[in-house]
DNA sequence: CGTGTTTGACCAGCGC
DNA sequence: GCGCTGGTCAAACACG
């Protein structure tokens, strides 16, 4: 049953600075898992006992029995749908231990093994089994852990790095990110402050307020990091290494067999050269866009959502209020899709021209109403609820179709956009209010959302910064941000010119519309979490 | 016997 | 409620 071989085993946290972690063996690999598994519970305060912490990885091998060290009793073994290779159960077969572990192979290469771990084990490994697994290895290839949510973040990473890189080229990011995370990279260590249950004093509710926004700056951090190759790591060892590692506990995999390995898909591609991963990523997007369905999530992401009852946290200003307590669906139902261009009343100014978009979820500004397809004046007192809790005014609710270009291959994916449309005089409150409050799946070619706009003047500079505090306080990002003020050309600029419909073939609009597709096809939100 | 595998039955969760 | 699915149970079995 035990092969022995001598190949060499590589070890490759996906992620990881090449030549960090290689040749080790399997045993070492489940060590590192169950090192994870014990800082995942560390950090979330899980009792021992009953953790059921799932650790995934997946390791090249022809062998069919990895020897881990520990002994398993197989209790079961099922054929799953969707994939030839039945998975097997086992059990620690020590007494007393409840740890699992399932193990299949790939579906796609089925060269490769896919193991989760499932708990901790409360003993040491049985020492009768002096096997070779020490010095020599019994599996050859890379092993690969696999963060769970490894897509959404790279999803979130992406904007980012456009957003960042791309835009603003000039900017040093990275002392800035170093620095930051400094202070905010405690929420990785720190268990989740409580929040002081019924009646929690001001100070608890500040303080967790502070910590649940420097637990999503941090996040976003480590993002930046993994989306360019953590070129952070390679900035500043300690801190990064601190991130990496925490990393790994904070988001290592789950289940690899679950839906959620479909993220795994993108691990192929890690390894087949140096090239940064989210160009890989890029590539994956468009060979899947065929396959890629919107699906509930966009919906979830919203529904999910308390409607204002939050005491504090992000999502308060995540709605739109509406002073007939119309649901969303009433809106949609009372929307009508003129195919007349914009009120003519509302003319252009053609000046400078601010359009931004985001990541899916937050703010679309427009200098110019008469962009949008369909306009419709509200005059029914409907307000935008700002995260500072100030209001605005709703002036009317409109339409902008965007078609983007994602692939040569195939046609372009239509996205229509309801959006409300708010006058705000004061610009620093274009970061504060809202959030799309819902996106519908339309079955076939496109998904239709229910955005909001907001005028502004802002210079793209402060624009820029202004988003960046915003990111760094709120649970939204602004993705890009194009003025004709720094010579950068706008979007829908762009689509004027062309003087046809609202087009444009921008890779920002395509990353967005990407982005939608994948999470929803992965069932996850736009923020990049896993769904369920 | 002790130990581990095979395999159909059973069950729980979920979507319809 | 009903069927599908994935996870588990346990009786029978295999093997030293
Ligand atoms: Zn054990």
């Amino acid at each position: 049953m035990r092969k022995k071989c001598n190949d060499k085993l590589s070890f490759d946290v996906l992620g990881f600075p090449d030549g960090l972690c290689d040749d080790v063996s399997p045993s070492t690999a489940v060590k590192i898992a169950g090192d994870i598994v014990r800082m995942r519970r560390d950090n979330s305060n899980q009792d021992k006992m009953n953790d059921d912490t799932k650790v995934g990885f997946r390791i090249q091998t022809t062998l069919e029995v990895l020897d881990d060290g520990y002994r398993w009793r197989k209790y079961g073994k099922k054929n799953i749908k969707c994939t030839p290779n039945p998975r097997n159960y086992y059990r620690c077969s020590t007494i007393g231990c409840k740890v699992k572990k399932r193990v299949e192979r790939d579906r796609d290469d089925s060269s490769y093994m896919l193991a989760t771990y499932i708990g901790q084990h409360n003993h040491e490994v049985p020492s009768t089994t002096a096997s070779s697994s020490s010095t020599c290895p019994t599996a050859t290839g890379v092993v690969q852990f696999i963060p769970a949510n490894w897509a959404g973040l790279v999803a979130e990473g992406y904007h980012q790095r456009v957003f960042r890189q791309r835009k603003y080229p000039h900017r040093n990011i990275s002392s800035a990110v170093c620095f930051s995370s400094m202070s905010v990279v405690y929420v990785l260590t720190t268990p989740m402050l409580e929040d002081g249950g019924e009646n929690p004093t001001v100070e608890q509710v500040r303080r967790r307020a502070k910590w649940d926004s420097d637990d999503y700056v941090c996040r976003g951090l480590i993002l930046n990091g993994m989306s360019d190759s953590l070129f952070y790591v390679y900035q500043n060892i300690e801190t990064s290494k601190e991130l990496w590692d925490t990393l790994k506990a904070k988001y290592m995999a789950e289940d690899v067999s679950s839906k959620k390995f479909l993220a795994s898909n993108f691990t192929n591609y890690k390894k087949t050269d140096s090239r940064p991963v989210l160009e890989q990523y890029n590539e994956l997007l468009k060979i899947l866009g065929s396959h890629l369905r919107i699906e509930e999530s966009l919906r979830v992401q919203d529904s999910d959502k308390p409607k204002g009852n939050n005491v504090f946290g992000p999502s308060v200003v995540n709605r739109v209020e509406h002073n007939n307590s119309s649901t969303y669906n009433d809106n949609k139902g009372k929307q009508k899709h003129h195919d007349t261009k914009a009120d003519p009343n509302k003319k252009p100014k053609d000046d400078d021209v601010a359009w931004w978009v985001d990541s899916g979820a937050t703010v679309h500004v427009c200098k110019d109403r008469c962009w949008f397809k369909t306009y419709e004046s509200l005059n029914d007192g409907s307000i935008l609820d700002m995260g500072n809790e100030s209001t605005a005014l709703a002036h009317g609710r409109s339409c902008v179709d965007l078609r983007a270009s994602t692939s040569s291959n195939k046609g372009p994916r239509i996205v229509s956009l309801r959006i409300l449309f708010a006058a705000l005089n004061e610009h620093d409150k274009v970061f504060d209010n809202v959030d799309m409050t819902k996106a519908e799946n339309e079955g076939k070619t496109g998904v239709d959302v229910t955005k909001v706009v907001a005028e502004s003047n802002s210079d793209v500079d402060d624009v820029y910064d202004e988003s960046a505090q915003y990111m760094a306080s709120s649970h939204h990002k602004v993705t890009s941000v194009e003025s004709n003020k720094g010579g950068s050309k706008s979007l829908y600029e762009r689509s004027k010119e062309s003087h046809d419909e609202y087009l444009y073939n921008y890779e920002a609009c395509d990353i967005t519309i990407d982005q939608m597709a994948f999470c929803g096809a992965w069932n996850i939100n736009l923020r990049g979490q896993i769904g369920k």
